[in-house]
DNA sequence: ATTAAACATTGTTGTAAATCAACTTTTTTT
DNA sequence: AAAAAAAGTTGATTTACAACAATGTTTAAT
């Protein structure tokens, strides 16, 4: 992490709902004492057990969202993508992080200090429903992750997050932003299996695979994967 | 679920932060329109996939929160002690239920509407305040369960919710308010393992098991199966 | 340019846990 | 009280997956 004056509120190219809460309530940016930071590919930018005391913002490069579990073994729960609150799931009464988040690639963060962003909460009705909006949809999803790891092999939990990943990137063709350990990561499979099943798939011809491009060449097909589980 | 004019919030003997709430408000109790209801074992008191229209307030007996995954495979995330928040993880704008709630035993339920809790919501900082913490304490909870449920072997998953049910009786000796079935639902594991697993414990000496009365006989030992996993 | 480190691949093996099957006991219904 | 349904139990069988091993390939560091 390195601090930058570099990006600030005023030049901000994806203006957050924090700045229209400020606006709102009649502050002014400067007086928010928000400040922003710089984060280096596979850079910590917040730690499970750790305590929350800013809510974060991401406004440039993508991070994954991810759990650390026994024995140095992760889960990833998603992946955020700009422009995306960070600290969302455990920033207002739980002083403590329950999950952990890393830089996939350089990354910027805004820092806004807890206090006010309590303040803004209260003060502003829009903030709250925008943030409680991206609260249900990340519950949601985890609910999701928690019926796929348990109750779907490990070939339905593959085309899951192949199609998953292929949603985040809009397009059947993409580059992938993740190594194979962490793809098993999010499906919560060994990174042995995650290879074998992706040379499967590709043997198969449902997607394509050269090294990190991937092409879904069959949809249905994953996604009837994905289905039966 | 049967409605009942015997219980209302007048001669309520454990008042809720809503009732608080509406005082700071400055409403009355009968214009919030809060109505109460009666839900018989096995009840379902708000259903996956169903349109959320009220705050649900648990008041008497106990229930279970649960996934409804595959092939009619149930995931119980905790059990409901009142009194408790039932909609808590999907009320605010979120328009379906992510999960299932079902009494254990016969059961009364507070109905608030969406709108007012809304209002409330967004008037009274401390119920707002509250609301966030018991959330906050939801979701490393479910945190946990699925680190549990994907990382540790079932001899693990079956200790920590043994300890789980005994902290919630706050008694080492007490009687299951669930089936076999049911624990294993709680641990994410077969029926036939968790009988298997609760007559091994008991031939350990680790707990006594006559029926549904079951007693934690070496604490320390079902710890440390729990946390090496 | 060379070496080290991280990443990727494929085959093999051991085992945890689900499933199957048969049966007993308890609870509920008629 | 009898019948039916639900809940609980136990052993045998199957299988999905992690773990291990061995080796190749790309990327990063000096």
């Amino acid at each position: 992490m390195k601090l930058t004056k570099k990006m600030t509120c005023n030049n901000c190219t994806d203006p957050c709902d924090f700045q229209s809460a400020l606006a709102k309530t009649g502050r002014s940016i400067d007086e928010a004492n928000i400040f922003h930071a710089h984060f280096k590919k596979h850079d910590v930018i917040c730690k499970q057990g750790k305590e929350v005391t800013h809510a974060l913002f991401l406004t440039k490069g993508w991070a994954k969202l991810y759990l650390e579990g026994l024995n140095n073994r992760n889960i990833i729960l998603y992946i955020l993508k700009p422009p995306a609150y960070i600290g969302l799931l455990s920033f207002f009464e739980t002083p403590i992080y329950a999950y952990s988040v890393t830089a996939l690639e350089n990354s910027e963060v805004c820092f806004i200090e807890l206090g006010l962003v309590k303040k803004l909460y209260i003060e502003s009705h829009d903030l709250l429903l925008c943030l409680n909006k991206v609260f249900g949809k990340s519950v949601a999803n985890i609910m999701n992750k928690i019926i796929s790891i348990n109750q779907k092999q490990i070939r339905g939990r593959i085309a899951e997050n192949l199609i998953y990943l292929s949603n985040l990137h809009q397009s059947h063709k993409f580059h992938l932003c993740l190594t194979r350990k962490e793809i098993g990561e999010m499906a919560a499979i060994s990174e042995e299996n995650t290879v074998r099943l992706l040379s499967e798939f590709a043997k198969e011809s449902i997607i394509s695979v050269k090294g990190r491009d991937i092409e879904i060449l069959d949809m249905p097909l994953l996604k009837k994967i994905c289905d039966v589980g």
